[in-house]
DNA sequence: TGTACATCAGTGAACGCGCGTTCACTGATGTAC
DNA sequence: TGTACATCAGTGAACGCGCGTTCACTGATGTAC
């Protein structure tokens, strides 16, 4: 049963983006191939013929995870609402919609120790895309200050996870927030 | 063989022990109980005279190394160190041998999404921890500031053990460092 | 444009392996008299 | 204090299971003439 090359293509993202969705809703060692496979659609013999290894689809997933956050905070930093830049990009990334749903949210607050374990294909992607999602902060703010928010926002959201009830997690996500618009300068608001 | 019950303890204890290095190290799922009774210097079979199950080993193991990190900053606070007592913390906190050895580090920059996703039992002692750990920050500051601090340490954290090289990993720690001092009341000086 | 053949996307069974957990057993420890 | 017996910490084989990966096979797609 071949099928054309564009559907194979397409099969080919399918997997990746159930990957993506999958192992930040679980984790990555905790997924394995075969749901993976069946989320895409296809049984377990397939994989193969797309990816060398788990640990590639690893590699591709990650990057592809990220630029759904890139994406998304980059939007919300040229859209058209009200506030500085950072305000726009910390209202989008310190949610507790973004909380609630890892599997669609920030690869490196889903993952970042895991990924820390994993090998050089799988860092070397997780470190392209921590240098991508501090290049979306950079534009407005100093190299330093880029990375004090992102720290400060992916800790934030690590431990409003794991807090145990949902006014105290949405406490942390509104201190972060608070502190890094009193003391970080802030960008030009241009809209 | 029967032990008698103060060895038998010391024997519990070393197993708890074993599984707090080895799952900072390696991760929850990747850790075995064989591995970890092998540390301890057992064998499988035994396991299930000391735990109910894999989880409750997780949950009081998370428990006891989050008691490592409270004593060490605790005693780094407290210590007859230069400084203010959030510069002590920091100290104690954002160095690159505490980058370098997660398994004797802190739990939630090591595990801090995958105790996100484990079962009730390893939540309430994460978040347990998580109350342990800020109390030594809120000592000397507000609580909002705590938990600013905590966020912000624990995100370089991670960012700095996916960081390509040391050099860049270097700058996470020290520039989220100083931008916490500048910007935070620094609790008094009292050494 | 039509035909013959090579390619290869996807299937599903099978591989060896390590997982968490259970269990019958051993023999030193703890207890009762 | 000494003896008889119950307890139980630790052993090591075995359980079913899901893992990542391999492989022979199928049949529609792509290519060459």
């Amino acid at each position: 049963m071949r099928k054309s090359r564009a559907e194979a293509s397409r099969t080919r993202e399918n997997i990746i983006d159930a990957a993506a969705t999958a192992f930040r809703r679980n984790g990555i060692a905790a997924t394995g191939l075969v749901e993976l496979m069946a989320a895409a659609g296809l049984t377990r013999g397939g994989f193969y013929k797309h990816f060398d290894s788990k640990e590639q689809l690893v590699a591709e997933a990650s990057s592809h995870a990220i630029d759904g956050v890139v994406a998304t905070i980059g939007a919300a930093v040229k859209g058209r609402r009200s506030g500085t830049s950072l305000q726009r990009a910390l209202d989008a990334y310190l949610t507790t919609h973004h909380r609630d749903h890892p599997e669609g949210g920030c690869l490196l607050a889903a993952l970042g120790p895991e990924l820390a374990r994993e090998g050089d294909a799988v860092r070397a992607a997780a470190a392209a895309g921590l240098e991508r999602m501090v290049g979306v902060f950079e534009q407005d703010m100093s190299r330093a200050d880029a990375v004090v928010a992102m720290s400060a926002a992916i800790g934030a959201m690590t431990l409003a996870r794991l807090a145990p009830d949902a006014a105290a997690s949405k406490d942390i996500l509104q201190q972060v927030r608070s502190h890094l618009l009193a003391h970080l300068p802030s960008g030009h608001a241009d809209s």
